[in-house]
DNA sequence: GCCGCTCTCAGGGAAAACCCTGATGTGCCA
DNA sequence: TGGCACATCAGGGTTTTCCCTGAGAGCGGC
């Protein structure tokens, strides 16, 4: 009995993790990385010209994180199955990724016990969750996510301007750099932290430093 | 010629990172990775046991960060040559490490590239830094640090009010909790706020997520 | 005992944020 | 084509922050 080869792709900014997936993987004879990307602008790149057939991606990717990085590639290259590889045990990035496509998603704290495990699952396209992350609450997830998605989002404006005033910009600043009144920056801040329930801008900077608009 | 053996102890909350380092010390022959823990606390039991010559310490490890670490280490045990391992490059981080008697500062992005460096750099008691560290600036570093580390520290009070202020709180709620006026609280922020070089609340609230007084 | 640091508080004014309502234009889509 | 989300802007008032100076009390070190 033998399995087809497996085609892998890499994305970390750590060299020292895509060493330790590399090694991991080098157990199993019949799956190889065939190419390794430090940022989400190349590793989409990448996956366009080898074409894997499956691609673990670190989340919080420089340039373009895994959660783009797996809407893009989904969107031009759906039969390519994607494992999110992140050290964050979060559900709002859980429900974001599985919504983008990614079928599965490992905690980096998981990796040596259950990486293989979770290659050979996407291998079979089959869904793959780290530790207490099972299907039923990918159901669930999924189902909550999409039913609120749009409440809770910001619109570009929004999430634009919040980034502006988490980096510590006056409403007068941000109306000069985007050109607009201040009273409509007022607006979008308002609506930002009204859809948000935040009920201060120390409120509204850690959101910012939590969802990765900004670095802290 | 031959070198004697180096008996290392490895610190890292993430198993993928120990399995990298692991594995890039294993083409040494002379190396011998002689214990690994995944928190502050079970690696400086482990280091107490085991006395190793070089211990690679992740600089955000549970528990007991590497910082702690360091110092704990350099005083019970100052032969214990150290290596912080981390990805932050970092002024601040690294002027505290240094001063807490680490020898050597490597970016987990540079792992790959200089690991067995630095590593043999600390077998023979000289320090290493990654990347663009050079010695000098390690002298400037010691020197700046120490001179300024009372005129850049906040006050306990400060501290207190500013965590306040990171949470959300207004100066008005900071003065009931704390049953102080106003004008007190406004004295404290725009003190810290002046000692921290910040120039609005936003850079306040990064400030605070940056050095683990409030989390995001 | 004097010096320096910390903590406390105040006045007063300028600037900014906050809060509310209301309004217009644009583009999408059922 | 009417509704809906989005983006834009305004008036007008309240609250809060920001910024300055000044000052007294306590406390530990030299």
């Amino acid at each position: 009995m033998s399995s087809p080869i497996r085609r892998i792709v890499l994305a970390d900014d750590h060299e020292a993790i895509r060493l330790g997936v590399r090694s991991a993987l080098s157990v199993h004879p019949d799956w190889r990385v065939v190419g390794e990307a430090s940022n989400g602008r190349d590793a989409l790149e990448l996956i366009r010209t080898l074409q894997p057939d499956i691609a673990v991606l670190d989340y919080s990717l420089p340039m373009m994180n895994g959660l783009e990085l797996t809407r893009a590639i989904k969107k031009e290259m759906p039969r390519v199955e994607i494992l999110i590889f992140t050290m964050h045990d979060r559900e709002d990035i859980l429900a974001e990724v599985l919504m983008a496509g990614a079928r599965g998603y490992l905690l980096k704290s998981d990796a040596s016990k259950h990486l293989i495990s979770a290659i050979e699952a996407l291998a079979v396209k089959r869904p793959y969750f780290s530790g207490n992350v099972s299907q039923t609450l990918l159901d669930r997830f999924i189902e909550m996510a999409s039913r609120d998605s749009t409440a809770t989002a910001l619109t570009p404006r929004e999430r634009e301007i919040v980034q502006l005033i988490a980096e510590g910009r006056l409403n007068k600043e941000i109306a000069a750099i985007l050109d607009l009144s201040i009273k409509t920056v007022e607006t979008h801040r308002a609506a930002a932290m009204h859809k948000l329930d935040l009920k201060s801008s120390a409120d509204l900077v850690r959101y910012a430093v939590r969802n990765h608009i900004i670095e802290p």
